[in-house]
Parts: structure tokens; C-alpha cells; sequence
DNA sequence: GTCTATAGCTAGATAGAC
DNA sequence: GTCTATCTAGCTATAGAC
């Protein structure tokens, strides 16, 4: 066997950037082939049911870094509320980088990635609800103002990501992380 | 000259529809073609430039309609201010066909779409934001309260779309129409 | 104004050398 | 494991008949 050129994790981050950046239907093998530095004949040895395989790689890495740095931090045993969520509001800073780039589930999201992904893109904002909801929980809110406060924060970081990118002003996803520690603390 | 086979008005919608659903990169010519029952060469008479025009005329029509509908609704003279945001909101239901539909500025808003009309969608959401703030502005908030319920406003419209579509649950987007009212009145 | 036909290209996917 | 070469299907776009 030949050494792998790109390993796994290498080449995983490199197909997250540019399906996020230019949408499932809008990213072709040669771009893919062009950001991972691998031609797409070696792509199909890595993943022989292509693109398809590629996104739903994608969405499996994302969904691990997601539970493990985000769920994980904000309800870690003994820490206060406070540092649970200012530390995993860091890090969800950083998933998005700053505002600068899109949510997979969005990327993954019109027709064409709805026929193929829907089932992960829906159990993984459920995911997302239940993390919150946790959160919610954990600082004495009732099950209902838990799971409401949760939907709205998910509401809160998909809209902010839009407007950003819509207004190409990062401020806006920058100024609703904060809001959502003011609205939990 | 032949008689048109499809007038403007209903070939923007169809086009609108199909643009909506499968994205900017996701729609091909033949799609456009099937969906308004014009063939692909007809398509190019109407619209020279190709689908990039055809995506211009549906955001500029949009943009009409919700400025009709929307905005000049929002902020009717000599109706009260709960009637305007009812009616207002109504619309906006009507807009996104209760949930079940994208907003054009999401659908265009990948890479490629970006590179042709960020200038159309950042106007497209200024406009929003402008509208909503000179409501808050009707109802004597003050200048920087108004401006910030605006964004929020626009943050929950784009981000219960989002999660609308992901969990494929609409009472998602309905629930935060209701919230928007209660939380102007 | 709409159509058929077709050009020229790029897409996703595979075979087989090394 | 990676590569070059290639296939077929589909893409955007245009020419020209009616």
C-alpha cells in the first residue's frame, strides 16, 4: 500500500470547507479534488460512493466535534452554569468561524441534499434541541421554558448565520452569541 | 410575434418556485424548462443572460412584492400599529407559504449565487431591517431599541426558516410569527 | 415568441497502470 | 493509495426554422 498523501482528518476539514462554503449542489469533484490535493480518482478510493459519501463524512466528523466540544462543555459535571456556557458558546464561535462560515446543515439543506441527508440534518438540530434543553435544565428552568429557551437559541445561531452572510457582517452572529448568554444567565 | 405562451407574472412565479426549492446551483436550465413549460432556448429570449438573469428578475420581483405587501402594509398610515404587525405578519406567512418555502436570499446566498448577488441580497435585507425599524420607530421605541428589535426580527424569520426546513416541522416557523407579535405589542 | 437541433464543455464515475 | 485516461450523461448556450 501506498502512504495515504492526506489522512483522514486532513481530508474531512478540507471537504467541510468547501461544501459550506459552496453547497452541496454547488461543489463539484474537481473542487473537491482542487481543496483536498487529491485527484478524483483517489477521492473515489477513499470514498467509493463519491460525493454523497464525502457529505455524509462530513456531517459524521461534524456531528462528533459538535458533541464533543460544544454538548460535552455545556454540560460538563462541576462547573458553574456560567463557565458551561460561555465555554461552549466559544467554541461554537470558533465551529462557524466567527460568523465567516456556514452551517453544514444549511449547505446540506435545499432539495437535492434534502433527498439524500435529511434524516442526519434533522436528528443532528435534535441533537442540538436536547444539548440546550439539557442546559436549560440544569439551571432550574421548567422542562417547557427549557425546551422554548432551547429552540430559540437554535433559531437564534441559524438566523444570525444568514443575516451575516447576507449582510457580510460578522458583528451580527458575534453579537448573538452574547445575547444568548444574557438570555440563560 | 408570436403570443407569449406564459406571461411574466407567471413565469417569475414558476421560476421563483424552483429557484426557492432547489437553490441557485441546484436548478438547472432543463429544470427551469420543465417547470414553466417554456423550452430552454424560449427561456433565453425572455431572459438573454441565462439563469443568472432569470434569478435577478425573481429577486427583483420579489423585492416588489414584499415592498407592496410587506413593508407598505407594516407601516400603513391611520391603522393602529397591532393591526399593521397582524396583517404584516400574515404576509410573511403567505411569503414562505407558511414555512414550507425558503427565502430566495437563502437559496442565492452559497458561493456562487454570492459572487453574483450580494449586492441585491445585502440591499434585500437592509430593506427589512429598515421597514421593521421604522414600525419600532411608530411605537415610540427609541432609535437603537427599534433597530435592534429590527435584526431580531429578521434573525427569527431566517432562522426559524432554517430550522423549519431541517426538522421539517412549519409550527417551527408559525410559533415565531406569533412570538415576533408578542413581542412589539 | 417558440421551437428543434446541436455545439462545446463539464459533470460524476470507472478502468487499469504503477 | 494515487494516478492518467476515458466514458457517458448532463450542463449552458446558440443557430436557425417556423
Amino acid at each position: 500500500m501506498r502512504p495515504q498523501k492526506v489522512n483522514d482528518d486532513e481530508l474531512i476539514t478540507s471537504l467541510s470547507k468547501i461544501l459550506r462554503t459552496h453547497g452541496y449542489e454547488g461543489t463539484s469533484l474537481k473542487d473537491l479534488s482542487d481543496s483536498t490535493g487529491l485527484k478524483k480518482a483517489s477521492l473515489y478510493h477513499r470514498f467509493p460512493n463519491g460525493k454523497k459519501e464525502m457529505a455524509q463524512s462530513v456531517l459524521n466528523h461534524t456531528g462528533k466535534w459538535v458533541a464533543d466540544n460544544i454538548f460535552n462543555v455545556l454540560n460538563k459535571e462541576g462547573e458553574t452554569a456560567e463557565s458551561r456556557l460561555k465555554n461552549a458558546l466559544l467554541q461554537i464561535q470558533k465551529l462557524y468561524n466567527g460568523g465567516l462560515d456556514s452551517c453544514i446543515f444549511r449547505a446540506l439543506s435545499m432539495q437535492n441534499g434534502m433527498d439524500l441527508f435529511s434524516d442526519n440534518i434533522s436528528n443532528g438540530m435534535k441533537e442540538w434541541l436536547e444539548a440546550f434543553k439539557n442546559f436549560g435544565l440544569s439551571i432550574h428552568l421548567s422542562e417547557h421554558l427549557a425546551e422554548e429557551k432551547a429552540m430559540q437559541t437554535l433559531i437564534d445561531i441559524q438566523g444570525s448565520l444568514v443575516v451575516s452572510k447576507g449582510l457580510q457582517d460578522t458583528t451580527i452572529f458575534e453579537n448573538t452569541l452574547k445575547k444568548i448568554e444574557d438570555k440563560y444567565i
